[in-house]
DNA sequence: GAGGTATCAGCCGC
DNA sequence: CGCGGCTGATACCT
């Protein structure tokens, strides 16, 4: 066996981890996009309108598959702040009437999808069947996008105990009945537009794009026709490991898995598994040698969620039965990883490793640059060359030298908690009626003006202060190959994420001298920045017309940070012109002084070990209209302008 | 209190 | 149509 096992096994080497992945996010270039319109429910569109396809290509070909022939539905609109759910029919009523009702398990009917017949996902049937890299990083931004909308609605109902919502499975399944979907057709082996090392949060996410098409289940199979005399015969496309039936230790390129089936439920006795379905599907890719596609789930201590790592392929090897802990017959089978693919789970056990201390992380600098500064410490490494470190400046996380004063306002009044939908409260009003993070801290759209809450707020555990709370995730200041220092994570990151402000002095644009204008360290919010939609899209499960908000920043003044001298991470950041960061801006109060500093949240979900990149913009140069960048970009994207800055 | 376990609605595919 | 499945969030334990 080749390089991937040994390198492993043998600890003395210099462990070669490169990015699980490059992300390469893509998104329509903004001057090809038609304003977004809002298109009335019914009927023809008026003239000259063109319908607006967030996320497609030039190409618009209408969707075949589309199901318009389904009723007219009943349609939640989605702004509701305070709907409580339809008291149950109350047929039959006993004696435990006095009970919550919303405990009483109400017989439902499947809630149709929001069928807004003028919607179209813009993806072509050819499309549908056979994804690519751009496609799937769109449908997984659109289903993110509205499964956090969903959820800060969920947020801001009335808490109802008793009643589980999951906006995960309803944009889950909104996008699959809308379209927004991609590579339909069943595959053994690689998908295109996946790569080894892609990271997922929801099963639905693997679902939508082909990776691994059951919600639940853990094996998918497909049915092959037999030579004739109509044989049918299952062969596995894919399997997820849950990582709860334990599969020990050891070597990453091996998993011992586990059939299904035979599991006690509710009021149902465990039993011995079946050689049918998917364990008959794994016996088959073993004996026709067929590769299977692995996903990896894991639980993350440090985002306290579930995690799924695309893997590659692996090769089932041995199948055998065992008696489990029930005492019934279960289907064990040993899969090991097909060599020559680049490391992705092994990567992670790795990162485990460090994260211990053992082994300690190779090229290792220093352990904290920030001298303690930032709660979790930043390591600073270089497997590149010799440079020992970058040039000295002084690490701190806050905007210095910046004061607005204005007239003294309003504190946050909740006294518990600011509730989500409260439009009392000034943290909701400021933000438009809605709660710009979810419960965990995701940022759920782009807009103008994130405001916070006061940093003087005695909200116990408020929410409205995520990036007052400072960096949370294990970040890496490394030396690149050809772009200086650059930033990366040793955590996964979900998409909406946090990840740091950006932290220096801030300069009046009117005396900056020219040549701090061509420095590396300065961010200035006048630059022209490519557009781009990362917001949902009303139309997807929406008729009644809540109108698009803007995502373009908007700042009540220029702002121009300089971070040469005094900054935080965000200093070593590099452009990308396909990158996986963008800037926000936000603002809070406190003593009067409102205070104004731009962050950075993750585009989408970014993999361990992948460097973190955001569009630089462009400056605008007087009298010249060329957009042209003064620094020659090596950002490497297939989208490159050239240059930037 | 952190971390594990029980509970349960929810969805798609078979 | 009915149900199974290596969900995922929360309530409730230790």
């Amino acid at each position: 066996m080749e390089g991937s096992f040994g390198s492993y096994t043998d600890k003395t080497r210099v462990l070669d981890i490169k990015p699980l992945r490059t992300l390469k996010p893509v998104f329509p270039s903004g001057n090809q996009a038609p304003p977004f319109v809002c298109a009335p429910p019914f009927g023809p569109f008026p003239p000259g309108f063109t319908p607006f396809y967030p996320f497609s290509s030039s190409q618009h070909t209408p969707d075949l598959n589309q199901n318009n022939t389904s009723e007219p539905s009943l349609v939640t609109p989605l702004r509701t702040f305070r709907s409580p759910p339809p008291p149950p029919p109350d047929t039959a009523t006993n004696g435990d009437a006095v009970e919550l009702t919303v405990k009483r398990k109400i017989p439902r009917k499947r809630t149709p999808i929001a069928q807004n017949p003028n919607f179209s996902s813009g993806i072509t049937v050819a499309e549908k069947e056979n994804g690519d890299r751009k496609l799937v990083m769109s449908v997984l931004t659109r289903f993110d996008a509205l499964r956090r909308r969903l959820s800060q609605l969920e947020d801001a109902k009335e808490s109802v105990t008793g009643i589980i919502k999951r906006p995960d499975l309803k944009a889950g399944s909104t996008c699959m009945s809308r379209g927004v979907r991609t590579n339909t057709k069943k595959r053994t082996g690689p998908v295109p537009g996946l790569e080894i090392g892609d990271v997922f949060f929801f099963r639905f996410e693997m679902c939508l794009i082909g990776l691994h098409s059951p919600s639940m289940a853990g094996i998918d199979y497909l049915v092959l026709k037999g030579g004739g005399e109509g044989e049918e015969e299952p062969i596995a496309t894919s399997i997820v490991s849950s990582g709860y039936y334990d599969n020990d230790e050891g070597n990453p390129d091996v998993l011992v898995y586990t059939g299904q089936g035979g599991n006690a439920d509710k009021d149902k006795q465990s039993s011995d598994q079946k050689l049918e379905r998917g364990n008959l599907a794994l016996e088959k890719s073993l004996v026709r040698n067929s590769p299977v596609r692995v996903i990896r789930g894991l639980k993350e201590a440090s985002q306290s969620a579930k995690i799924y790592i695309y893997d590659g392929l692996y090769d089932v090897k041995e199948s055998w039965v065992e008696k489990g802990k029930s005492g019934h017959n279960t289907f064990k089978y040993k899969l090991v990883r097909a060599p020559g693919q680049a490391p992705a789970f092994a990567s992670w056990t790795e990162i485990q490793k460090w994260k211990k201390g053992l082994p300690s992380r190779e090229g290792m600098i220093l352990t904290d640059l920030t001298s303690g500064v930032e709660s979790i410490g930043v390591s600073l490494v270089n497997e590149v060359d010799g440079e020992n470190g970058p040039a000295y400046f002084t690490y701190s996380t806050t905007v210095t030298s910046f004061k607005l004063t204005q007239q003294p306002s309003y504190g946050c009044e909740c006294g518990g908690a600011c509730k989500p939908g409260n439009l009392n409260c000034h943290c909701i009003r400021k933000n438009g009626g809605d709660f710009p993070y979810s419960g965990n801290g995701v940022l759920v759209g782009r807009k103008g003006m994130v405001h916070e809450c006061s940093p003087a707020c005695l909200c116990p555990g408020c929410k409205n202060k995520v990036t007052q709370m400072g960096v949370k995730l294990k970040l890496e200041v490394f030396k690149t190959v050809n772009r200086g220092w650059g930033l990366r994570s040793w955590d996964p990151i979900r998409a909406g994420s946090f990840i740091c402000i950006y932290a220096g002095e801030a300069i009046d644009k009117s005396q900056m001298q020219p040549t701090v204008a061509n420095d590396d360290y300065t961010f200035d919010t006048t630059r022209v920045y490519t557009p781009f939609k990362w917001n949902y899209e009303p139309g997807l499960a929406d008729e009644d017309g809540t109108e698009e908000m803007s995502e373009e920043p908007e700042l009540p003044l220029p702002l121009v940070i300089s971070a040469k001298n005094v900054g935080n991470v965000a200093r070593f950041m590099n452009h990308s012109c396909s990158p996986n960061v963008f800037w926000q801006p936000g603002s809070y109060e406190n003593n009067g002084q409102l205070f104004l500093q731009v962050a950075f949240f993750a585009i989408s979900h970014i993999p361990p070990m992948t460097e973190l990149t955001y569009d630089y913009g462009v400056t605008r140069t007087s009298g010249a209209q060329s957009l042209c960048g003064k620094k020659k970009c090596f950002c490497g994207s297939e989208f490159c302008r050239g240059s930037f800055g």
